[in-house]
RNA sequence: CGGGGUGUAGCGCAGCCCGGUUAGCGCACCUGGUUUGGGACCAGGGGGUCGUGUGUUCGAAUCACACCACCCCGACCA
């Protein structure tokens, strides 16, 4: 860890890049877009997965399975879905090799699929494919289906956790008997999502609506939660779509309602990613590296003995030992350091850049005098403590810090969302950075001429907040509400 | 996929322009000893298809061509 981290002043870019692999979280596989999600990563999403699988099952959701494989007819079906993802899908086409003395092994001429099958970008036409199975009468609804998968887009440019071929997510994807009912199942994912990234993840989201052009591919609206990165640009945290009957129709997914009627179902899907990973890091981490807010951390405190010989760590271990089964019997999660072979120092430093919350150091002097020193990462500060009551004090501090990350987080971003009224007052303010919130007048040419001067996008329409209606910045005509303007990832 | 850049030990780099014995350096790693409150020190040691392939040459890390990977900028996207 000798090598420095780039300076997020320097070249942010290039500091996420370095504190990916730094800190242990990824790396780059061997196959072009993909990644390898190292066990400190892995642990994050697993702590994300945790707490998100818990609400989905409080709403009401269940969890299932469905294939990796999709017929390449099933995409086709609902036209719109088949052009937005058409063009990044990886396709099977043989089911099998055969041994070749010049190359090794080679593709089975042999063996070729009678229809070639997708590798899932997302997984709506096989699921509304297996819903109309599953479907009849209204009495089978609302069926409330998550599943957590694997998928792959082929994208042209990847970033570790931003953008990779493939990735990891959660999809849920329900069906219901009224569009009333699948719009608040829309709303309450969204929800979900947006309490889930501030209590959790610490880091502030917009909820919104996307414009007709940003909208997901067979949806009639997609929602979403936008967060502000520290750059001052916008990421897209979590979606979620109100499908209308799109799906259904596509797929014939009708029920038979309490007038003994035929009507198709309504449709929702909302998902979040490994995406979230690089969301978490660029929102709190630092030139000193990695930040985690203590609900997601995989350990939040460690303790680091400093001693001189065998003996002196002995009497060191028997006086954590009463910290240790005090922090555990609150739930928090620590690590004894006690590994000779690495000097505190280094572990110092090793968990600072990892992103530890908390640290603890005890040594003789500590003993001597009934203290421990506390050193917490978002601050950096330090200080000496009594060890009485120290898992209440962790506690607090644990919760201190995961409210400083989200307040300091929220104080960035409301420094860098400002309004303007003027095209020429937007074209400056959006080289600053940040979120504007400007006029617009409802059209797809205004917004693509925007963006093409301006390389700014309308991230989302703010579901709360300022509703006066106005002037468009560009064109004059009126506009409904302000959004919100940005660059993105 | 277009423009630019990079590829030499696990990591970071020098060497390449101007081809020539055994390819260096720092960190990391191994052994022994001294150390341990912010990435220890001394001594010894191990580790390389020089991204891949083809070509030029008596001889290629070095020259040429092709390919691959990664990074940055664009187009596309969660």
């Amino acid at each position: 860890m000798s090598d420095q981290l780039t300076k997020r002043a320097e070249d942010y870019a290039q500091w996420y890049n370095d504190l990916v692999l730094k800190a242990d979280m990824a790396e780059h596989s061997d196959v072009r877009g993909c990644m390898v999600i190292k066990p400190h990563g892995y642990a994050i999403w697993e702590k994300m997965q945790r707490a998100l699988d818990g609400m989905f099952k409080d709403t009401g959701h269940v969890n299932a399975y469905f294939p990796l494989f999709i017929p390449k007819s099933y995409l086709a079906k609902e036209a719109s879905h088949v052009e937005g993802f058409a063009k990044e899908c990886a396709v099977v086409t043989h089911y099998r090799l055969k041994s070749d003395p010049e190359h090794g092994v080679v593709v089975d001429p042999e063996a070729k699929l009678e229809e070639e099958l997708i590798v899932r970008p997302t997984s709506e036409t096989i699921i509304w494919n297996t819903y109309r199975g599953w479907i009849k009468s209204y009495r089978d609804l609302p069926l409330l289906i998550n599943q957590w998968a694997n998928v792959v887009r082929w994208e042209m440019r990847t970033r570790l956790f931003l953008r990779t071929a493939e990735f990891l997510w959660q999809e849920g994807h329900t069906a219901h008997a009224t569009k009333e009912e699948a719009v608040e199942e829309t709303l309450r994912m969204l929800d979900v999502y947006a309490t889930f990234a501030e209590e959790w993840l610490a880091m502030p989201v917009i909820k919104g609506v996307k414009t007709a052009s940003e909208r997901f591919a067979g949806a009639e609206d997609t929602y979403c939660i936008e967060a502000m990165m520290q750059d001052g640009k916008a990421l897209q945290a979590g979606t979620s779509h109100f499908l209308g009957q799109n799906f259904a129709k596509a797929f014939d997914v009708v029920f038979t309602n309490k007038e003994n009627r035929q009507e198709h179902v309504w449709a929702t899907s909302w998902g979040v990613s490994t995406r979230l990973m690089g969301a978490l890091i660029m929102t709190h981490s630092d030139d000193n590296g990695l930040v985690l807010p203590p609900k997601l951390a995989p350990v939040q405190v460690a303790i680091v003995p400093i001693a001189k010989n065998e003996e002196q760590l002995n009497a060191l271990r028997a006086y954590v030992q009463p910290m240790l089964d005090g922090l555990r019997a609150k739930g928090i999660t620590v690590k004894f350091d006690d590994d000779d072979k690495k000097k505190p120092g280094w572990k110092f430093a090793e968990y600072e850049f990892k992103g530890y919350p908390v640290r603890i150091a005890v040594g003789p002097r500590d003993m001597e005098n009934g203290t421990v020193e506390v050193a917490r990462r978002d601050t950096l500060e330090k200080q000496v403590m009594q060890a009485t009551d120290i898992a209440e004090k962790v506690e607090h501090l644990l919760q201190a810090i995961q409210d400083n990350l989200y307040q300091k987080a929220l104080a960035m971003r409301e420094r860098y969302t400002r309004a303007v009224d003027t095209y020429d007052e937007f074209k400056v303010a959006i080289e600053e950075g940040g979120f504007i919130l400007a006029h617009w007048d409802g059209t797809a040419e205004t917004e693509a001429r925007v963006k093409e001067e301006t390389k700014a996008t309308i991230r989302c329409i703010p579901l709360q907040g300022d509703t006066t209606p106005g002037a468009c910045m560009v064109t004059g005509r009126p506009s409904k509400q302000r959004v919100i303007f940005a660059r993105a990832y």
